[in-house]
DNA sequence: ATGAAAGCGCTAACAT
DNA sequence: ATGTTAGCGCTTTCAT
């Protein structure tokens, strides 16, 4: 074919606004070019911080996200395995922070695509995660070390759909105060919803009695510790001289707070996750590697919020 | 063919995890069965509520989600849009809080798609938005009507792609004040970057120096409102005793700061938005429908954060 | 009513 | 190296 033939048609194509139908090549390579991502839920400052760097890794592939999302709603959970078992819509599935039923489970693997978990550990899944116990231990033992005994921790109630989490944090909790040799005492754990308000109203139980007060409060994540420091003012203490506060995550408002924490990198943590299917989808590899966790760093990062008691 | 045959193959079929291709149908119909939702972000309230209930909406449908993201990365952009013209990926695209340029107005349309945007006006395109004007003049007039005079803005830089959102809501504030005769003095208009952190800044600067402070301060998101509610208890002022604070939006966090603000509801507009595509794409009815915007609700809540100046 | 066949628009394997 | 052709697995139209 002569070139200024090519050139032409190419040039006619494009005035036409001509585009190859991805379906049509989907159709013929078997492969979608999307993977779907499933989260419990997407406000909240992990899921969206994840869920942009996977969309950014995917986006640099070429690949489409498709979101799925299970929300509260049991009816909609329900509908979203149900779609997910539609064969062939993504090519792979990163699951976020995501405990599943045994038949959800089959539901998945029926999909028969390769799966990442993040956060969630999945029964015979590659997943990438942090130490959540050690995280929590880390923080915990800072408080300990700076010579707090009576330390009070706000725990969570599990959603649907991350069980295991509040558990695990507050498993790190009990060991650090334990490796100490400190009694862990019931009447110092509150339970919030892992809201900055829950987290408020935990603070408030926790510090009313000044009698029963703690000398220091670890949330099990940063938005209940900023709910506490509010809450502490609020009653009057002021912190770290009255009560020393700390959290889990390193929200990105928590340097606004003067929060100590322990910070994990979810933006890491997805770019991390979404490299590995990637590369699982290149290789067509399915459990040749090692199926383990392979645990993400975390870091204390000391602020304002925690102090030596003042006693 | 017999019944116990046909029940045979079924049965065999469930046992294979047989499930028709979504690819083979899509190529079939034309259809794809997803659409993409274009956000410029996905953290913030906003933005996770409308794609949450977008997300519900047509999941009910039994549509997938793709979820587009620009970023802040002008590069990042550019694929998106590149992606977009992936004809026949999505049948329908909503595009949140866009506002592009007339190249990216091209490709959008190149997309061949239905196109509904929510919260950003794109030329010839139906859309679903809030009279961000007034509903800025509302809460401006609230605080002016139990009289303010020296009234303060927060108001906001842009972003790359919601350029026009603080520019409607500070014509909001300037027309409420000049309805109410007062004159808008450039020197009390700060801008932040719609974080927690700079409505804080922001606060700072308009409240510190006690002869020039201003009696109540209107910020032009929640979230600097928010800010400025703890800048001005960290300057030692009580609000509303000391300064009235007000916002826009209706945050999730809004009531339990007890800010004063008004209302709109991103979870209906998404919702609304999705159900105005569904309806484009059974009926194919392109620009039949009046494309003219379709004005939201909005509503003040006044909350414990106003009160008339203690003066 | 039921079944056969002709595409949908690509890719990949083939023959030239 | 280039051009040709046979599918990919559905839907839909058409003949039975």
């Amino acid at each position: 074919v002569a070139e200024s033939t090519q050139q032409h048609v190419i040039t006619v194509a494009a005035q036409l606004g001509y585009v190859a139908s991805a379906t049509a090549a989907g159709l013929a390579t078997g492969r979608s070019r999307a993977v779907g991502v499933i989260v419990p839920k997407i406000d909240g400052w992990f899921y969206s911080t994840v869920l942009a760097s996977a969309q950014n890794e995917l986006l640099k592939a070429g690949l489409d996200l498709t979101l799925y999302r299970l929300g509260d709603d049991a009816d909609a959970r329900a509908r979203v395995f149900e779609q997910l078992a539609l064969r062939g819509r993504t090519d792979g599935l990163l699951a976020v922070s995501l405990e599943v039923t045994q038949e959800e489970a089959g539901k998945l693997r029926a999909a028969g695509t390769p799966i990442v978990s993040l956060g969630g550990p999945i029964h015979g899944i590659r997943s990438v995660s942090v130490d959540e116990i050690e995280m929590s231990a880390v923080v915990t033992d800072h408080v300990a070390q700076l010579g707090h005994r009576r330390i009070a921790l706000i725990s969570g109630t599990p959603g649907r759909s991350d069980l295991l989490l509040p558990v695990k944090r507050q498993v790190g909790y009990e060991l650090a105060l334990q490796h100490r040799g400190i009694a862990v005492d019931a009447s110092l754990i509150e339970t919030g919803s892992f809201s900055v308000e829950s987290g408020y109203q935990a603070a408030v139980h926790l510090l009313r009695d000044p009698r029963r007060r703690p000398t220091a409060l670890v949330a099990v994540s940063d938005e209940m510790a900023m709910g506490a420091m509010l809450a502490a003012r609020r009653l009057g203490l002021e912190v770290p001289r009255d009560v020393s506060v700390a959290g889990i995550d390193d929200h990105e408002h928590a340097a606004f707070f003067g929060l100590t924490t322990v910070a994990q990198h979810p933006g890491a943590q997805g770019a991390r996750a979404v490299r590995l299917l990637l590369r699982q989808l290149a290789t067509n590899e399915g459990a040749d590697e090692a199926l383990h966790d392979d645990p993400q760093p975390f870091e204390l990062v000391v602020r304002t919020s925690t102090a030596p008691p003042s006693a």
